[in-house]
DNA sequence: TTCTCTGCAAATGGTTTGCAAGTAG
DNA sequence: CTACTTGCAAACCATTTGCAGAGAA
């Protein structure tokens, strides 16, 4: 965790920007939540627990500053607010998103299925490629499991 | 394009909605521009054209509406701004999308590349997809096309 | 009539910005 | 000193909503 804070640290100043105490604040919480893919209210509500002075615009505007860093990436899943997940060491992210359109979560897959596309598309279709998202919406494991539970009880 | 309209009308009025002369010139506009990606103020601008009396509201609801038919699909670039595409007949959606980060530029790839990653998900993850979205960052062929010829031109 | 639909204006809500004060090198 | 930061409040802007009037069945 220490690791990890000093090497955005390190990311921050090499570009002449500061690890200001609610910057540290917000990654620590990002850090904290890594799995999940908290908007900018959810940061702002965890890291008002541990520095309650901090305002808004500062964690929007950290959240900015660390996406333009590629530490974050910023995401939507058109519910209307942005999205922000830590990104790995790897040069690229490759992970894809399972959304269940009935609870809400948001799991992540980390393999990469797509590398013999985007060979493909540079070939097939000249697009060179650098970025990628794929998303699938659906029902999740956690909800499948529970309906299928709830026919076995059959006490409805 | 007068059948296309017709199977539209039938869809609103087989669940009791009425095909207005302002649905109607919104849903030509979307006809016309197939190929792009309208926001509803590009809708709404292209529609008070021919339709000058038309407020945004309108289009907006009529978006809405039609989205919710599964008549368009909205979706979003992460530009801030939603989008619509006419959905094709086929009952699932299969197109993916090549968003140019120079000019701005969506292509669609009609394929469907992801038959087999969804049977995977469903096997490897109990994850039952009802759609899904690929979409990829880069540099469009135009782009690249350009930036060849420029570099062959040698007239910085 | 009754229910849908529309245009307008106002409200909403996530995000951004202006600004004066605070802080680190 | 100088440049970066911050909190606050106000501004922004895409989208939604309330409402009274218009229109179709």
């Amino acid at each position: 965790m220490e690791a990890k804070i000093d090497k955005i640290k390190q990311q921050l100043q090499s570009q002449g920007y500061k690890l200001t105490p609610q910057r540290e604040a917000t990654v620590r919480v990002l850090l904290e939540n890594e799995e999940d893919h908290l908007s900018a209210e959810d940061v702002f509500m965890l890291v008002k627990e541990k520095a309650p002075e901090i305002g808004l615009a500062t964690v929007y505007r950290t959240l900015e500053l660390l996406s333009d860093l590629h530490v974050l990436e910023k995401m939507n899943f058109g519910d209307g607010v942005a999205r922000y997940d830590l990104r790995n060491d790897s040069s690229h992210h490759h992970h894809h998103h399972l959304i269940c359109v009935q609870c809400g979560a948001v799991d992540e897959i980390m393999e990469d299925w797509l590398l013999p596309l985007e060979e493909r598309l540079e070939q097939q279709y000249n697009f060179k490629v650098l970025d990628h998202r794929l998303d699938f919406q659906g029902i999740c494991h956690r909800c499948n499991d529970k309906a299928k539970n709830e026919k076995n009880d059959k006490n409805e």
